[in-house]
DNA sequence: GTGAAAGCGCTAACAG
DNA sequence: CTGTTAGCGCTTTCAC
């Protein structure tokens, strides 16, 4: 079933109907109620092929994500690809997942480009410096990118306020009675760990303390480097009071010592886990305090949102860029500092 | 840059420069390596959906998933998917993934059919009786089934022999001279947990043993569920000498509780765990004996090849329809059946 | 070997 | 308000 078998049936021209269809407003109500109920009845689709040739649209972002196995085993990321199509659906677009070519990512992003199959790109796990941003700004392809650069005041993004995190979590500790908090974190490398850290540095200072380089540690993204930090931390000849841990992996090592070892969170030690601590994890029954963001699909979600007002250019570039603001997660991990 | 611009440089007719890109015979081999040479040079690159209309074809293949939760967490499905890319990139295909709308799944299937967006589907987590494929096989639109069903006689399939595995395992306990051997397996809902256990049985009855109703316990797919498995396994008058575990997540958690009471996988106790543990999560230093697959990224892989081979019509049913054989690997979670 | 012309299914001027 | 006409960029008969 085409245009042109429904318009037959119609005894209308292929225009017209097309217009009645695409909600144009030269047609008469009646004409377009008589049009779109066949189409219903006959179960036209429009061929989004051809459409999309005559239009010049592809009705379509790409998502490129290398092949490193470290990054295809996030299962955050699966999560937010599941908010993007959702999101992308009211707008009858399509999500294209590519994995980079031998070649390398760039050429990737070409070839999607030259073939004309996509209308724009979500850019994910942005860098510092990302001569990915660089390339598609060059080329003038609309684009999200999917957290900050160095420079990114030129085009739209959407990130987390990782800084109001961590000076959340610090504020929180703080406020319970706390003065000795430690701090384990992922390499700085990372952009986020790096604001994370900047968060942490700039709440204690506002509380008037100094942190000691001797309650932060270096972890990683995984949660056996979490383990071993908290292993180095508890070998401190002072304890702190309060620990926060800048990431859900690494938290899950460090848990596992405290738990492992007897030591009571909320009362001999307080933990701030940032991202929180996935259910089904720890197999004892606690609520980690946790520093909280959108869901990974509820950003993906929105993502598609933004990503299709770049395109449509329905919005200026302000906003679109979209800093979410973290919470406080109150659970039973922390509490006030007690006497001893 | 187009074919008519492309075309025009070399003073030829866009019909000679789309055959001689396109390897057609009829053209002299001089006028080819020019065409070409032109191309790369002026970084020609066609455009797909001009192409895809004049050829009726969408150069892509569709996954579409379910919303629920459960099945978007699954992190190693993003590996599949990033194995289903690389797999079709070599036959320029792409991946459109989509959420399965409010109106459902079905409708979903219907609407990118229609559309012409794809010329296939991969369909994941079959059902024994499942309705897409019903209705996919009733349109008559190519399909990959990931995951047998009850009746996957009659069209192209990928999936794991379960039942080998789980045969494999009880045959390694018994070469280990176990007799005594538990079974803790997810809901017999799923198509998976029942072949596994059907393995499971017929590897004791192979082997001559009667298996215990008292160890065989039903968990889940959540590690806690495993961990509550094996407490009550641990509660029986008579323990057994070994445990095969049908699901990794279960594992997880019927494992920590073996770590938590100090009981010694490989001498108290032997385990196998279906999948094995992913890395960085059990904290100990332990390799856990396990039935192992091909990675979720060579099974989308190979996957990729089916669904182009079933819509290119390469090949007859019978080799569309694979069944991976999985093998042991070995740890030090197992070991011979002392004298005890 | 090569080119002219028709058409894939749809949209968008431009007339009426 | 509706229909006619001309493309979108590519492939493919069918002649030469």
């Amino acid at each position: 079933m085409d245009l042109k078998a429904l318009s037959a049936s119609l005894n209308l021209s292929m225009t017209t109907v097309s217009r009645a269809l695409n909600g144009y407003s030269d047609v008469s109500e009646k004409t377009r109620l008589r049009v779109i109920e066949a189409a219903r009845a006959l179960g036209y689709q429009p061929n989004v092929v051809a459409r999309n040739l005559a239009l010049g649209r592809a009705d379509a972002i790409g998502v490129v994500y290398p092949l490193e196995m470290g990054d295809v085993a996030d299962p955050r990321f699966l999560e937010v690809v599941s908010g993007i199509t959702e999101g992308l659906a009211p707008f009858n677009m399509d999500l294209l997942i590519a994995s980079a070519s031998q070649k390398g990512e760039l050429d990737t992003y070409d070839q999607m480009i030259r073939s004309r199959r996509v209308d724009g790109f979500i850019v994910s796990r942005t860098c510092v410096q990302d001569q990915r941003i660089d390339y598609l700004r060059q080329v003038n392809v609309p684009f999200l990118a999917y957290g900050r650069t160095a420079d990114c005041s030129v085009h739209p993004w959407f990130d987390y306020d990782n800084e109001a995190g961590s000076v959340l979590a610090v504020e929180r500790l703080v406020g319970l009675g706390h003065r000795h908090i430690a701090y384990i974190h992922a390499s700085l490398h990372y952009n986020f760990a790096h604001q994370r850290y900047t968060g942490y540095l700039k709440g204690m200072l506002s509380a008037g303390i100094a942190p000691s380089t001797n309650w932060i540690l270096r972890a990683g993204l995984a949660r056996c480097s979490g383990y071993n930090a908290m292993v180095r931390l508890l070998e401190q000849p002072r304890l702190p009071t309060a620990v926060i841990i800048d990431n859900n992996l690494a938290g899950v090592g460090a848990i596992r010592v405290l738990i492992d070892r007897g030591i009571v969170m909320g009362k001999d030690l307080s933990v701030i886990v940032y991202d929180g601590i996935p259910p089904d994890t720890l197999l004892v029954d606690r609520q980690i305090t946790s520093v909280v963001q959108p869901t990974p699909h509820r950003a993906g979600k929105r993502m598609a949102q933004l990503i299709q007002q770049v395109i449509t250019n329905a919005r200026p570039l302000k906003e679109l860029q979209v800093l979410c603001q973290p919470e406080i997660l109150v659970g039973n991990s922390d509490g006030p500092l007690t006497g001893s």
